[in-house]
DNA sequence: ACTATTTATTACCCGTGGGTAATATACGGG
DNA sequence: CCCGTATATTACCCACGGGTAATAAATAGT
């Protein structure tokens, strides 16, 4: 039955020329069939992450199986344990990922110059680029109730710094004037919640690109709440910068370390990169 | 371990009191603990599934047993095979409530006279009252993947329809002047995805009812493209007819009844109800 | 009252999939 | 060259939950 021995390597001939990390499905494995299995530990974890979310993404967190995670990266289940706790610590990685991203484009907009609708567009526009993304779209198709009980909190602390940040973008731009006066709770979950449907609807294949689909949301979502209407041209930047590597594994161990909390730090490019990895669960 | 004979009863101690009908979390079960069991079997199938919406809500649908529903309405999980043919029947069964009812909107929309902002307007504070519904948080928060072949493509195709009736309401609004020119297809998604997300953190118990929350979205999302901006008072009208029941088993029978799809009428009160609820799987 | 039909119960099956134990292979250093 | 560590494999466990078979209780009809 097993015995999936050579007779692999399928999907791994697109030779190379990548650069870009994160966002942009990578998909080739760092496990060569059967042969030089050799690589930096991190990287391996990563590939890890891509496939997992790709495969959550695909097919849905309970229909995927790991095993199904582990074939596409040409391995077998248990190999996943040496990076992961289990399912949902996978799970909560991608999460994790995820809000990296975005607290980096918060803090990019928190950084930058402008009124209160500046920030919201530029923040707008952002965030409705990294929904067409595979960890993007983790932020809003995964559900909470399938993590344990404490990253569960963590992921629910990060989705509130999320909305305040929308909210306070509305209520400096009502303070400033280039806000209509409005409601900065239910703006914000109107706003956001039109953000977060991309990630169920778009497709990286499709007619609209990511870019695309960004800025003319920027623009008919906040012309809504905006004083002046503006048909301007949005600012136009990077896309989203790389990650580095960091951090060291999760280490399951016989002897029971509870509750090991670690962190992982994987710095933001431009701005300040406060942003941590909080790991392990208490089972 | 099992014999859960009497000792129950437990949160039957609502008396009566209730007219309301479909959307409202009627939370009383037709099966007293263990005397009286007579009632129409409609009643019966539509209690299953109010338990059923409830539960996959609360829970998600993964993580929902039927053993759970069945406890809830102090039966065992076998006898929800006399009303259902299986797990994913029922999910459908929830879904198709909540598209007959947002057919409805539709249907009055459409029927009723205005500009197309009008029309507009109209189905967007209809569709987000939905929005803070059980069976209306149906169509937003659960699976198509779960369904089987046959009813995914059912639930695809009323998705479809709503999507067109959006944006046929702006086209034609582009049309009469009241709107704004946009992209119809974009703006659709940003408006319904925004009250679609509507479904995803509505709480009943919270500070803000439903009509709050409707009324305000209106606004909001309409303010966008609308040529004239406009802050009337919405429309006031019932909110959601009742449901009259019709319809037979679906009975699985130990004679393989093959690829039986049968109808469900369940008629609309004020407008033309074309609703059809389809039935059977193949296996 | 007796019987047929519906509707529920108890007891069970079994596929699935997350997780683990034991073990084999590669790698790196003294 | 050999040993320790990291990393992978094979083979297994077992809880969970959807679904079914056999059966019992209730109801309706005559």
């Amino acid at each position: 039955m097993g015995n999936i021995r050579a007779t692999f390597r399928s999907q791994c001939d697109n030779g190379n020329a990548m650069d870009a990390r994160i966002p942009s499905s990578n998909t080739e494995s760092p496990w060569l069939p059967f042969e030089s299995r050799r690589r930096a530990r991190d990287e391996k974890r990563e590939a890890v992450l891509r496939a997992a979310v790709q495969l959550f993404l695909e097919q849905g967190y309970h229909r995927a199986t790991l095993n199904d995670v582990a074939k596409r990266l040409n391995i077998t289940k248990p190999a996943l344990y040496n990076y992961f706790r289990g399912k949902d610590e996978i799970l909560f990685e991608c999460w994790s990922i995820g809000h990296e991203l975005v607290d980096e484009c918060i803090a990019e907009t928190s950084a930058s110059a402008g009124s209160g609708l500046d920030k919201l567009r530029k923040l707008t526009i952002r965030y409705a680029e990294l929904m067409t993304t595979d960890y993007g779209k983790s932020l809003v198709r995964f559900d909470l109730r399938d993590l344990s009980e404490h990253n569960r909190k963590t992921v629910q602390t990060a989705k509130r710094r999320i909305d305040r940040a929308f909210r306070d973008y509305i209520a400096s731009g009502i303070a400033d004037g280039s806000v209509k006066p409005c409601d900065p709770k239910l703006a914000a979950f109107a706003i956001a919640g039109s953000l977060n449907w991309i990630g169920h609807w778009f497709q990286p294949g499709g007619e609209l690109t990511g870019r695309a689909v960004a800025e003319e949301f920027a623009i008919r979502l906040t012309d809504g709440i905006a004083k002046t209407t503006t048909r301007e041209t949005t600012t136009r930047k990077a896309a989203v910068p790389a990650a580095e590597k960091a951090g060291k594994p999760p280490r399951k161990g016989n002897a029971s370390r509870e509750d090991g909390s670690e962190h992982h730090t994987r710095a933001a490019a431009g701005a300040a990169g406060q942003s941590k990895r909080s790991r392990g669960r208490l089972r």
